[in-house]
DNA sequence: GGTATATCATTTGTACACGAACGAATTCCG
DNA sequence: CGGAATTCGTTCGTGTACAAATGATATACC
């Protein structure tokens, strides 16, 4: 029946029972970012990857409005309230109202948290080469430009 | 300095500055994921992609028990629990002892269950198509089988 | 046969993640 | 100017996720 081989690149053998749950896109993304969580989890113990990305955004851009942050590191106002509140308690981060706008909320880096993030870069940089190291550098390069592609729609 | 251009695959200029979250896989790979998830609630609206997963997966096997759906889904005791629990409620799964094991709980599709996998089957293959629609087939196909290697370590 | 070990499920505690609803402050614009 | 629409932050409710502790049952093996 069918052409089997031959570049057939789009899978159309769509019969009701040759679903694979294991060959989604989302099953395996999610188990990917599994893996990654957990290198993250064994390189950098006492930061979760959010709490780690809301410092690094914060230590690349400065202070910011605790919104503005979440946009740039994508959560949600009510998600990043609470990132933001775990690394306040730790003195990572402390809070200022805005001048000008009493809406706003601005955050900024403690000397504690510019020392620890600075601390955690390489560690970081170890995370990502971790986690791409199944694949080849050349692989690697080609993934990420399609993940992005992905990532962003 | 650095010489710019002709295959520089793996970036080690790694100076304290230039860390840039944005392109570290971890946090791409979370925001594709973030993608995959909204274009998943705008599909299948009244089911969560764990949720889908456990019944894909129950319909693919038949009966099994409680944890060893977890396992073939990548989701650990306590997580399996609490998406069983639900399903449980809406009664697409039924929960069973096992015979000769009274650790176990065996669980299975309802006909209930069964009839509504069924029919979100071909819904799942739009969320996966509308996924991977940024990508060319061919590199849809590319960027599946390096996901794959990543996921798997 | 009985103990050490392993497996299955549950519970607890912590931490995202997001929709929805809310109040306060600001901006837009007629 | 002044009301409408927006933005900012908070809260609530639901649903993953996972570590760790626990109890019940099975299995291994001496």
């Amino acid at each position: 029946m069918s052409v089997s081989g031959k570049l057939e690149l789009v899978e159309e053998g769509r019969k009701a029972e040759d679903y694979r749950l294991d060959e989604q896109v989302g099953f395996v993304l999610r188990k990917a970012n599994q893996r990654h969580l957990a290198i993250f989890a064994a390189r950098i113990g006492d930061l979760t990857p959010p709490q780690f990305a809301a410092l690094a955004k914060l230590h690349e851009v400065g202070e910011t409005s605790q919104n503005q942050l979440g946009q740039l590191i994508a959560m949600d106002a009510a998600t990043i309230k609470g990132v933001i509140d775990r690394l306040k308690v730790r003195r990572l981060v402390a809070l200022a109202p805005h001048a000008r706008d009493r809406r706003r909320l601005l955050v900024n880096l403690t000397d504690e948290g510019r020392t620890a993030i600075e601390a955690l870069l390489p560690l970081a940089r170890d995370v990502t080469d971790d986690t791409l190291a199944p694949l080849t550098p050349r692989e690697a390069a080609t993934f990420l430009r399609l993940l992005s592609k992905l990532a962003d729609g």
